[in-house]
DNA sequence: GCCGAACTGGACACGCTGTCCACTTACTTC
DNA sequence: GAAGTAAGTGGACAGCGTGTCCAGTTCGGC
């Protein structure tokens, strides 16, 4: 048997960067066709249309396809399953929380070297807080990129895994922690969307994992 | 058009009560045929032991008549779908652990009137510990048992969460509470394998989970 | 303007789902 | 013990979604 090409060499960022043609995106040896580049953003507007319209589950690749107005072909071409692209529009409000996270303002961030630090237990209930602001404006897309253990699987989770394993060592408290994972479990997209439908508010969900927070990591 | 039947009165106990044919169950009106409960007993043991054998997701309903050796129609006859059938089997251990939970000896139990009552962070402990036990013990019955957001909506979440909210409770703590369905959330079966696939140990997991219950209830 | 390569899009085969109905079997009644 | 009746059975069927494949098309460099 001849030996079939792996694949097509995909123009496509690493998993876990930007998709979106921005600005100062680096110069990539093979610099993407025109209509590939259009129908690229075509295709992500027309699933993130689809996912909110509806629920995301039942989004077939052929709905996507078909809304885009292309072929099949030109749909797997780029993304192996529905979960990628939703993954691929999600990345970018993450990526802006990452940034927060990082270096922004406390609480959220680890303030200036010099000035008194936010204590863990405020950071994380700082980050719960953004996470559920997050789930509220984009959890089409949250349950869209959910295709049954994915979730633990993605650069996003893995952030999140590390900062909050870094707030679980900075923190002055003797008990035996609780895993990172555990503290990450009631920030799924699913159990988000339950208690909402139930009619539980944003902020009432925040404030109960803010004191979960507290209660973890010492008030 | 002819008005259908609306469907052939099953012969099957009301959602979340049990379904095996076990000593002491209630005679009801229409007894169950002979040949129907030898091929329900059949079914149900080729699904529990398709389920443990590979990938539960990855088990079809024709793959579990074919193992039970009848067929697709008599299947659906009694179960429309996998997750039916998964939380049938898994029912039966759940009520034994519900049992403890009302019943059963401190500090699982509410403990004898006059006696020492367990503290609310203890109970909550045993109950998180009774848990990763089960799902050790029964991991590709509850993986099969989910299917979406189903997990939110069986009667044995619905009990889970009613314990957790009594505990919560009959806590003194004076923060801002979790709410129970945070507090549930680290139990997805989907969470506990993905923390046993990458090398964590039932115990770790346990222990990790008594660190939030005495975090959150009070030490 | 020409040529190679990347890109496109629809046809195709496959697997799973859920329904339907003609046949079989078990229990009841006489 | 035989006949009647309704529950129970099992496989065929249509529909849907997936993922692949390839002949035709379009782009961008020369």
């Amino acid at each position: 048997m001849s030996e079939p090409p792996p694949k097509p060499p995909l123009p496509v960022a690493p998993s876990g960067t930007s998709e979106l043609p921005l600005a100062g995106a680096a110069p990539a040896p093979p610099p993407e066709r025109a209509d590939a580049a259009r129908n690229r953003a075509r295709i992500l507007a027309a699933a993130e249309r689809l996912f909110s319209e509806r629920d995301p589950a039942s989004v077939t690749m052929d709905d996507i396809a078909k809304a885009a107005g292309v072929g099949r072909g030109t749909l797997y071409r780029r993304y192996p399953d529905r979960a990628t692209i939703a993954r691929a529009l999600l990345d970018e409000h993450e990526r802006a929380l990452q940034e927060k996270l990082l270096r922004g303002a406390p609480p959220l961030g680890p303030g200036e070297p010099g000035a008194p630090a936010p204590s863990p237990a405020e950071r994380l209930a700082a980050f719960y807080e953004e996470m559920t602001l997050l789930l509220e404006a984009h959890l089409p897309l949250a349950l869209g990129a959910e295709t049954g253990a994915t979730r633990f699987t993605t650069g996003a989770y893995a952030f999140w895994h590390a900062h909050v394993t870094h707030l679980l060592r900075t923190s002055p408290h003797p008990t035996p922690h609780p895993l990172p994972d555990q503290l990450l479990a009631p920030l799924s997209p699913e159990l988000f969307r339950h208690q909402r439908e139930q009619g539980v508010s944003r902020e009432r969900i925040a404030e109960g994992l803010g004191g979960l927070a507290r209660g973890v990591l010492g008030a």
